[in-house]
DNA sequence: CGGTAAAGTCATCATTTGACTACTTCTTTA
DNA sequence: TAAAGAAGTAGTCAAATGATGACTTTACCG
């Protein structure tokens, strides 16, 4: 465990609180909201004083600006780099993990937590950049930018019903079968 | 403007304040969210002293219960009764419309300002009566509640990116372009 | 009328919350 | 090892919030 000459063991590690902070904002944010969760649940869900968010973030919005910022790694690599016909299925994977995955920082996950302003612009620029922007320019034919987007939105949607919601047939459907008729819903889109 | 014996005009409503109360509360309520807002921000939407809060519903968290129970009209009526080829035509109008109605109290709108236990439970049994349930019944072939929960899917994501994030060509398309895909998407779930 | 109950107002309480500051403790380094 | 600065703590303030109860006004009925 020799944490080296760039990691010296500190028992104060003002980035380690910083990201224990981060971390739990979005833990928070996405579980309650943004309104719904005080700078003191944050500290406490890190385990840290409450004081710590001000001198690291300087206030509250700023902390959630910067957790839903850098969040989860965007899906734009997958999206530019992903063949078309399997695309469907490796973004479903995503939305199907992101609840499962401890930081559930994903974005269908953080999406529904947005009922501020900063955050949703935040919210709205990730998805423009890999939906209407990167996808979008894979696709030939009209409307592409509109048909991108509606990837998108099947993507949120099954997200929301899935993890937020959780209707009977969306949370326990298995990645196979949601796979197919993902696949057959979303085919169209890209064709 | 005579009233009539049934309406006598009183000066003093106890119906139409409470009506007033409800309407407020959906509004506000669809566009910050529960923790979002408070019961002055609702009283003073309505025109109402804040008191009458607590007079008539008891306390907040039952107000928006009310709220959230009692706002659009059902969907179920449309879902069983109109042909399924229409269906996804049909459904996708009341999303689009949701957000020009004042009242904003559309499930699509709604369900965006849940992070509220009570409503999100209110939210699923809403969404599971219209499709899990009743569209599902009229599905042949095998999955039709998750297919029928896809169906809510998309439309849930659709009025999520249009009138909650705002992206660039969900907010602008056009009622018939965006028919046109929906149709496409959802046609494979319904055959 | 005049009394009564419903409808509405007002002031206020106890908490919570975002934010800040003064202070203590640890860590590094000269 | 002692100085100095970084990291962390504790306490507190002002504003906002959910909730309550005492009070006033209005409408109706005998």
């Amino acid at each position: 465990m020799d944490a080296g000459p760039t990691t010296p063991p500190r028992r104060r590690d003002a980035a380690a609180t910083r990201a224990a902070l981060l971390n739990a904002a979005r833990t928070l944010m996405s579980q309650r909201g943004v309104e719904g969760t005080s700078t003191r649940d944050v500290a406490a869900e890190a385990g840290v004083n409450q004081a710590l968010v001000y001198r690291y973030f300087g206030s509250k919005e700023k902390l959630f600006a910067e957790a839903a910022a850098t969040g989860a790694d965007s899906p734009d690599d997958l999206i530019t780099n992903t063949p078309l016909a399997d695309l469907p299925r490796v973004l479903l994977d995503r939305i199907l993990l992101a609840a499962e995955a401890a930081e559930a920082a994903e974005l269908s996950t953080l999406v529904t937590a947005t009922n501020d302003e900063h955050v949703r612009a935040i919210m709205r620029e990730r998805i423009e950049t890999a939906f209407s922007t990167l996808l979008a320019a894979r696709l030939d034919g009209p409307d592409a930018e509109l048909r991108a987007e509606l990837v998108g939105a099947i993507l949120v949607g099954i997200g929301f019903l899935r993890h937020k919601i959780g209707t009977r047939a969306m949370s326990t459907a298995d990645r196979e079968t949601l796979g197919v008729y993902v696949d057959r819903m979303v085919a169209p889109l890209l064709g």
